[in-house]
RNA sequence: GGCCCCAUAGUCUAGCGGUUAGGACGUUGCCCUCUCACGGCAGUAACACGGGUUCGAAUCCCGUUGGGGCUGCCA
């Protein structure tokens, strides 16, 4: 069997958005499952909106989820005397023709069928032009186009779709003599695609919807330059909430800025696959399985409406997942300039690991840890009148300082096995020291609790009554982790500073 | 307008001639509980419509409606 080749081919005229990361997702996949190479081609021909910036975003987000491609990267901008020699071999064997028809001329020439209710094409003016014309055009310098000649009289074009499992006619009556090559003597989309695909040896053709109109001038084109044709398979397209196709209205749809929001490329890259393409009722695809399971046939033929809520579904599960060092360094990669890096202590540590199934995203997990943070604690007055404080609680604040102050000093050790974690490449010994944090943070928030159980029973206190204002003292919020781990996470010292600084607040 | 494609709950989907139409997200209720989550349990909600074909249709065919794409010297 024939290696399978597939490629991705963006245009770097914006980011790399959902639509496209998910195409180059399908591609890769299928190309992996059946051992295949998989290629990146920037398709930069459009030089008026193409840019370095694009182009480095659509490597960089294809490098982030996961998505690497075989061989160097083609840029159709190199390759524009290879372009330029096929233009000239259609036009020897009269496949093509020149045009000299001016942008004015086009215009008007459009505007009058519409008038008349036709299709806008080409009229053909320059399509039999005779030699001697074309000859004095060209010694006259005057601006033109390589147009491709489409075969008529009846005929029609089709292709197998390997989405619908059905072919898909179009009749050529339909297709204009479109423009392979521009005036400036940059080809264009139609013809370089065809050109890189056929040299390249690309088995397969997975791409959006929105081509499949022009496969059959892309057919045209193999065949007039005896290419051996690649498949296709057309993808639908991924709907905003509204129902209209995927754009920047609909909010968040680059790549990069899921990145800086705090997803996970394992939620992203997981998300796009279940976007059209199913397995069974499978729903949790690591890079691996999604390689090992990929098919086409199992691709969905209608459009699919991109559902911000399941990738956070997602997102939380894979954050679940991941131990709290390397979601501490996570949150760092991807922190503002302005705000400052969270410690790989064991503190941290503690919170991050307590704060990981409260969260959706990573962005909100740095703020769930904020009031660790904060040096200094703002109250709200509003959260005040709720708590309705009254004598009581002061003198209850008073004797849980005095618990505070009870606490052994060692406890708070920061037993931190950072140094052993920086640049260490053993998994397994990874996985050890891991295991142990874990367990000394259990251990020491198990002798917190006990001693904090005693203390409330000794007094008659339940948590129940008691918790809210500490949570509230020692964090300034109403939601936070559970007590024991913020005393934990806190330390004494800062404890009893929070309480104290509360205790004048409210008094 | 013309051409092409699509149609199972709010969303992603399973189904491929005979199912109590399955799963997941969301949502609702309950349990757990120091808050919020997590987790567990239960519930909610769909075959767009109309004709055929067939003993039998979500499934096959035709039409209607609705949606999407293309109709560039963009890709």
């Amino acid at each position: 069997m024939q290696e399978v080749r597939t490629r991705f081919a963006p245009s770097p005229t914006g980011f790399l958005h959902i639509g496209g990361a998910r195409t180059a997702l399908f591609n890769y996949a299928y190309a992996k499952h059946f051992g295949g190479q998989f290629f990146l081609r920037i398709e930069d021909t459009d030089v008026e909106r193409s840019t370095k910036e694009y182009e480095a975003d659509i490597i960089e987000s294809l490098k982030w989820l996961g998505i690497n491609h075989d061989g160097e990267i083609t840029y159709q901008s190199n390759r524009i005397d290879i372009y330029k020699s096929y233009a000239k071999r259609l036009l020897k064997e009269e496949k093509a023709y020149y045009c000299f028809c001016s942008k004015e001329q086009l215009e008007e020439d459009r505007s009058v069928l519409i008038a008349n209710g036709k299709k806008p094409m080409y009229v053909g003016r320059c399509r039999n032009l005779d030699h001697c014309e074309i000859e004095k055009n060209l010694n006259l310098d005057k601006p033109h186009v390589i147009r491709f000649k489409v075969e008529r009289n009846g005929k029609s074009s089709v292709f197998k779709d390997l989405i619908r499992n059905q072919y898909v006619n179009i009749n050529n009556d339909e297709i204009d003599d479109f423009v392979i090559v521009r005036e400036d003597g940059i080809p264009t989309y139609n013809f370089a695609v065809v050109i890189d695909d056929a040299l390249s040896e690309i088995t397969h053709i997975i791409r959006g919807d929105d081509h499949v109109s022009n496969t059959p001038k892309q057919i045209m084109i193999y065949e007039s330059l005896c290419f051996k044709l690649p498949q296709f398979a057309h993808v639908s397209m991924i709907l905003g909430s509204d129902g209209k196709r995927l754009s920047k209205r609909h909010g968040a749809t680059s790549v990069n800025q899921y990145k800086k929001e705090g997803f996970l490329p394992e939620a992203l890259d997981n998300y796009l696959i279940r976007l059209g393409w199913s397995h069974g009722n499978d729903e949790i695809f690591s890079i691996s399985d999604i390689i090992k399971f990929f098919d086409l046939k199992s691709i969905s033929k209608s459009a699919a409406t991109f559902n911000t809520e399941k990738l956070l579904w997602l997102n939380s599960h894979y954050i679940k997942s991941k131990d709290s060092y390397f979601l501490i360094r996570l949150i760092n990669e991807i922190k503002e300039d302005s705000e400052k890096p969270l410690e790989k202590d064991i503190r941290t540590f503690s919170l991050i690991e307590s704060m990981k199934t409260r969260v959706k995203t990573l962005a909100e997990l740095r703020k769930a840890v904020g009031f660790y943070l904060e040096e200094e604690l703002e109250y709200d007055r509003g959260l005040m009148t709720e708590l309705n404080l009254t004598g009581k609680d002061i003198h209850f604040l008073k004797e849980f300082k005095v618990f505070l102050n009870g606490l052994e000093e060692n406890i708070f050790e920061d037993r931190s096995p950072k140094k052993e974690l920086e640049g260490i490449g053993n998994p397994s010994y990874m996985q050890d020291i891991m295991n142990e944090t874990l367990s000394t943070i259990n251990r020491t928030i198990e002798s917190i609790k006990s001693g904090f159980n005693a203390f409330l029973s000794k007094n008659n206190w339940t948590m129940k009554e008691k918790a809210m204002i500490i949570r509230v003292a020692l964090t300034g919020e109403k939601v936070s982790p559970p007590i024991y781990e913020i005393i934990f996470a806190l330390g004494k010292e800062k404890c009893i500073k929070r309480i104290e600084k509360f205790s004048k607040f409210i008094s």
